[in-house]
DNA sequence: CAAGCGGTCTTTGTATACAAGTCGGGTGTA
DNA sequence: TACACCCGACTTGTATACAAAGACCGCTTG
């Protein structure tokens, strides 16, 4: 894992803690970096309390870099914090999925739009890569590939955008629905579609008819949050679960 | 000031630091509001050094808290924080700005076109109150006063997309360009079109015709955006100065 | 006179100590 | 037996102490 990068929380204009490469990290983000990816997995489920005596003795710290990285968790809505009461990793009911779904639909959608009308020569060909990436990786039995494939794409077209602020925010959101995203490429068939789907995102883009690919792409991520919330749907379970395996 | 309100950070259900009213807020929360109003207001202007220890005297406290309300506006990209640098107010370029206003003006004009469908008779009702009150408020003597009958106007509108989260993402926004859009209300006649924009919108809203909402919607930020650029342009610092008046 | 260098000095990062509030269990009483 | 109150332990919030890493300044040297 690489310590040095803030995967969330970025300023506008680039990564505002733990500075360039070689730099010695402070121990709060590595905490941060640490937590984030344990809530991200689904291995601190919504609701675990995170005590902060026992993860300092957990990480062999003292307790302030983990007041540290429990309060930039709480900032970036990953946990809540109640006074004198301690953080619970947040569970996100299903009506706050939904909500934060549509608005990556629309955000993602935007970058697409944006894309279709920015995009350099250079910056097409690198998408069209990601593109016969995805094609390549569309193997049922390793669904991580096509995850990894997936993500090359729709960062190849966050950089397309040419609106760093907005690539930003839509990763942070990304990275926040990232565990209740992964179940759904397990669907029969969810794999083609979503191939299919990126290819009439492309072709959008490459006729520069950017209301075309902007329909396309919020298409493709809310049939993602139908998907999710059908499945969803079947839990009786209130704050929306994640499957830990 | 409201002590307890966690003006940014604002999780997806709720606000998640600062617990319900009564409740004693914590040191680092204070901390954490104040100084978060005097980067809004531009009492301390991007490029500022927030040196622990000063804070830490002028306030009367330790440099715990401080630590933990810096570490806090660096999450929300406030401020940047350099390893062993210690904390700036994150001055944004001109750049940072324009990209900015492109996501807020999208922002808005997303939360026009949902509230323009699911808005309820109430909500409708309540809309069209805060335009009356914008209209009243247009007084070019009192600027001050149309500013909050501006934001009543758009806070109705964020609670009619009836997507909590939405709203939140898009106040956090608005309040995070604040200082650069107070100057733009002074501009002549700037109160009076603003106004009209808002009747256009109401319109369409009153219509269900949520794409004319939402076009209306992200014409009337785009221009205050625009507005703004042209009055940036002027002045050749490089980091965006704010008036500190 | 300018550039490189070393020392000091401030400032941040981390650890520990102390205070204050909350939660739970136990006990007493109606 | 059930409810209320009290006490104690544990947790968080805050303050202080210590260590290390840059920054600044003066000195030396080419």
């Amino acid at each position: 894992m690489d310590w040095n990068a803030a995967s969330t929380g970025g300023s506008a204009s680039e990564a505002n803690t733990a500075g360039g490469a070689g730099r010695k990290p402070r121990l709060a983000d590595r905490l941060r970096c640490q937590l984030e990816e344990e809530i991200a997995t689904g291995k601190l489920p919504g609701g675990t309390r995170l005590d902060e005596t026992g993860l300092a003795r957990r990480f062999g710290v003292s307790r302030t870099p983990v007041r540290e990285a429990l309060s930039s968790l709480a900032s970036a809505g990953l946990v809540e914090t109640r006074p004198r009461q301690g953080a619970i990793v947040a569970g996100l009911s299903l009506g706050d999925l939904i909500q934060m779904f549509e608005v990556m639909a629309e955000l993602e959608a935007l970058c697409t739009r944006l894309a279709a009308r920015r995009m350099t020569e250079a910056e097409r060909q690198r998408l069209e890569q990601t593109l016969h990436a995805c094609f390549e990786a569309a193997d049922p039995g390793r669904p991580n590939d096509y995850y990894e494939a997936n993500l090359a794409f729709h960062e190849a077209i966050y950089a397309g955008s040419h609106n760093p602020y907005l690539a930003e925010q839509t990763r942070q959101l990304r990275n926040r629905l990232q565990p209740y995203r992964r179940t759904q490429l397990t669907g029969p068939g969810r794999i083609e579609t979503s191939c299919r789907e990126h290819a009439e995102i492309v072709e959008a883009i490459r006729q520069a008819d950017a209301i075309s690919a902007e329909g396309a792409m919020r298409r493709h991520v809310t049939i993602q949050a139908d998907t999710f919330a059908e499945l969803a749907a079947r839990l009786p379970e209130s704050p929306a679960a994640v499957d830990n395996a």
